[in-house]
DNA sequence: GGGCCTCCCTACCACTTGGTAGGCAATCGT
DNA sequence: ACGATTGCCTACCAAGTGGTAGGGAGGCCC
């Protein structure tokens, strides 16, 4: 028995969407919060079927993470080609980045979460997939400072990392800080994400055209 | 019903013990993660002794987001003082804050994994307990923008948040990122901290005097 | 003293958890 | 044609969970 084709989600093999499923309790109510017989009901099998595909919960769970890294490696490519030249186009980085989290904020709240229940593994794996890509950013910011675009007090790194901190804590914990800002305004997530855009602006060019030049 | 007030330098409660227990270890396994066994191990009583104290484990947990929330309360005017004339109070400020979720991080830790499991209990905490004096902050702010110190692009709102965002992340998850910093130079925690009080400078004031002036 | 309250204990319980054993139908390679 | 493999199932289990029952030692007030 197969739902409908016209699903997206129709296509996926099982193992797939056990893996999405459990991604979106994982994030929810996080790995010792989510039981297997929750996510077996979410895909529609029986627990030991699920345990078929993934031996162990803990494999499931690395799974889950691989496959969210995954991901986010195969879309930096394009992000970071939003943000190659000049301060338009940085913003564009910055908020595309925040898109690709926002558009599936299970995958920011994951991260999140395993970067506090497993902080060993997510640094290695973040060393092995993201920061080469980061390395690139580093780079490009550094040659900005060089040529006198970008402020020379940057540390690239730590900005860069810091940059990275606000988006993913801003898309993760995003409902509750929101609420934080003046009431319930409709366009909470859109001020938020402006003013992070404006920040990591702010921090990184020069205001305008160094004096003594 | 709290009996030691007048106690001077006198040994913590059984209560008290037993919050911070479970504050350390709500935030290093989270709330699911944890059992009140392993609290009532780290206190050195038994399980129903710990029961007798607070009488199920969602009662503790309320308790021990109640006890952060109230210390973090409690050091708001302090760290607020700071930061109430110029520039250099500003970094003042925020290193105060920093040093603040630093001098325990399992309070930062505990705050990011509560906005994840129950968001909407820690939203109306924080708009009941925090909020006010954020709004002191953006007060402040905006009144800076009248007399033209603070840039007039700045959301003193979705600022705030956004700096309170990236305080807590980098401390609750600062292990990690700062793996992404140049291999692991000694001074991570120093370089990734001076970079978060430059972006938030350079993001609030203006850099020079406005030049239509 | 005697009753009472505080605080901790041992013993126990119903329930859920991750995981295993083994069977059954469809499919595949040859 | 037919054994092996795949993918799912029912039935089960040992361990651990949050929580309860009830008892006992010590201090406090009359």
């Amino acid at each position: 028995m197969v739902e409908t084709v016209a699903d997206p989600e129709a296509e996926l093999s099982v193992r797939e969407r056990i893996v999405a499923a459990a991604r979106r309790q994982f994030a929810e109510r996080g790995f010792a919060g989510t039981s297997l017989q929750a996510v077996a009901d979410a895909v529609g099998i029986r627990k030991p079927s699920l345990l078929y595909h993934f031996r162990s919960k803990d494999i499931l769970r690395r799974a889950v993470l691989d496959d969210v890294l995954a991901h986010w490696k195969s879309e930096l490519p394009r992000l970071l080609a939003q943000s190659r030249s000049g301060k338009d186009r940085f913003a564009g980085g910055v908020g595309a980045l925040v898109s690709f989290f926002q558009a599936d904020p299970s995958r920011a709240r994951l991260i999140v979460r395993e970067m506090l229940d497993q902080p060993e593994l997510v640094k290695q794996l973040l060393t092995e997939h993201v920061r080469p890509w980061t390395g690139l950013v580093v780079d490009y910011i550094r040659m900005g400072q060089s040529m006198g675009q970008v402020r020379d007090d940057v540390d690239a790194e730590s900005y860069v990392v810091q940059i990275a901190t606000m988006v993913i804590g801003t898309v993760a914990t995003g409902e509750v800080s929101r609420s934080m800002i003046s009431g319930d305004r409709e366009d909470g997530v859109a001020a938020q994400i402006s003013e992070l855009v404006r920040l990591a602006r702010a921090g990184l060019f020069n205001v305008r055209p160094p004096p003594g030049a």
